[in-house]
DNA sequence: TTGTAAGCGTTATCAT
DNA sequence: ATGATAACGCTTACAA
């Protein structure tokens, strides 16, 4: 590949002013730059910027750490952040954790290895607590979003988990529903502690007796068994703190024949709007999460909280007259 | 951050040292090995890759380029590619194109500043030929997946396009359907077309007429239109080589409260098996179609074409019995 | 087994 | 406005 000192060679002139020219400097002739850029079109020259990082020290890719890519939250967020950083000169390193603790502790290595611009995190499952991150990162600046550990410094993009769960319960009330659970998710993530907290306060301000609550993974097959044991214990109705749990309520829903019971899943995924009869949902706001998630970087990743508001989708789950069938 | 210079003043030895004892070579003594590596971990060292990398002139970065990483066959395509080559010590660096020329033009030249080690590529529709590639590849090593140029050299990796919508068609066929039509997607990309050949070449072996074509983009819009012109035309099936415009297909069948109408769609999309009817599909298989593209890499990108198997996931759309209501 | 020194391609700091 | 040169941190002949 071709090199700026081969340029220079090619026009009998120093590499630095080859560097200067193709940098856009104004310390140049502008009869040379024309000469250099030329001459480096016809060799058909690219930046190594490889070197050009070294020298300069730093680097133009920024870090995106999630536990993975398909699940449609992530990869929405990370089409926001994109969309941002590559409009200010950044490109993007992806890793996936796939939730384990061990994965996510190499991605931080290998992007410090790297000596990546910055790091916008979302931590795996597998991670108990945050403390193996800053000790991984080695002062590159770090932003978290959606799943974030509030101890440790950065900024933090979230999601209004408690205002997104109350409402969401509070409009199962007001559909008629009586006694509401909630598939509650994993206890050990801020996020889904926030979400049952809110789901508890809406039916606090109504005077209503708690509901059974299931923490536990949200995934189809223990929303089905939760929502087995919502039913024995009298629901008519269930909060659920994802959408795939929320699929596997509905499962044992149609199994059992029951009519006149509410769901509303969380996160909006695209199955949501296009099952039958279609699902109520808390939407999570990813592209704008990523977004922000990218302009707290370019801000300088300050120690800070950015609330992202959820918006609720009602569909046919949540309504009293939807029948589940077969 | 700390440099293998300051080890080994640290340790009164010279950095040579330093370098072989923490890349294994054997041409150091055991003793100063577990020296340097003591004190590499106290003042918490990690290689500068960027700075290996320019030395060693090659890097450990592979650059993966898809229209859109939160298509769910994207996503999977990367996630099987990053199984295979982070297993193999390389990094995944994703770049999307969003389907427009302009933006695959600038993360082929993006890619090859960073002199990635290669690129797998599935290449924007808005490309409408593959001229622009193997200049702004400038040498690096290509596989293209899913979407190919076949005039350009390396390795491919691909559907077997024809025999699936030929096996979706004559499904259709087996279960009664006898007037088949087909939503054929963009004729700009080499398998959609191969997906309209399968087609044709089942209804020819049946002896049937062949149905109506509606060649277009496949989304649910276009879908939907689509369909209503095929029910005029008095089609009782539909092959679509997307889901999207199945959907639609569905939308207009549901609207005009059709009964005995067969449906099959392509990709398996994760909607599919969660609507109700449910959607037959013809699934491609992404996962193993990234593994092949990264071991394909790894073998050097050598000329030649690896095909994967696609699979008819047969569910209630294209059961003559389907009731479709509302 | 270890040290010396050059060099990857670029940019920054001098000097001219 | 341009040239000369050092330096970024690492790897690797070559020498000792």
């Amino acid at each position: 590949m071709t090199t700026i000192t081969e340029i220079a060679a090619a026009l009998g002139i120093n590499q630095a002013t080859v560097s200067r020219a193709l940098s856009g400097s104004p310390r140049v002739k502008e009869e040379t730059r024309r000469a250099v850029e030329r001459k480096a079109a016809e060799l058909g020259y690219e930046r190594n910027v490889v070197a050009s990082n070294l020298r300069k020290g730093r680097s133009d890719i920024v870090g995106i750490v999630v536990p993975r890519i398909h699940r449609e939250f992530f990869s929405n967020v990370i089409g926001g952040a994109e969309a941002v950083l590559n409009e200010a000169g950044y490109n993007v390193l992806i890793c996936q954790t796939h939730e384990r603790f061990d994965a996510e502790l190499k991605a931080l290595q290998t992007l410090r290895n790297y000596r990546v611009a910055g790091v916008l995190l979302s931590h795996a499952i597998g991670s108990a607590d945050g403390s193996h991150i800053l000790p991984a990162l080695g002062g590159i600046p770090l932003v978290q979003f959606d799943r974030v550990f509030s101890e440790l410094p950065g900024s933090k993009i979230v999601s209004n988990n408690f205002d997104g769960a109350y409402l969401a319960t509070r409009h199962l009330l007001d559909q008629g529903f009586r006694r509401i659970g909630t598939l509650a998710g994993y206890m050990n993530s801020e996020a889904y502690v926030q979400r049952l907290e809110g789901y508890r306060q809406a039916l606090r301000d109504a005077g209503m007796q708690p509901g059974p609550e299931y923490p536990d993974t949200i995934v189809r097959e223990t929303g089905y068994e939760a929502c087995k044991k919502a039913l024995a214990a009298g629901c008519d109705a269930l909060y659920s703190a994802g959408d795939f749990s929320a699929l596997g309520a509905i499962d044992a829903l149609r199994e059992n024949g029951v009519q006149r019971f509410g769901i509303v899943g969380t996160a909006n995924e695209s199955f949501t709007a296009l099952m039958s009869p279609s699902m109520s949902s808390l939407a999570l706001n990813p592209y704008e999460m990523g977004r922000q998630a990218a302009l707290a970087f370019l801000g300088g990743a300050q120690d800070g909280v950015v609330v992202v508001p959820m918006e609720l989708k009602i569909r046919e789950s949540s309504n009293i007259n939807t029948i589940w069938q077969k």
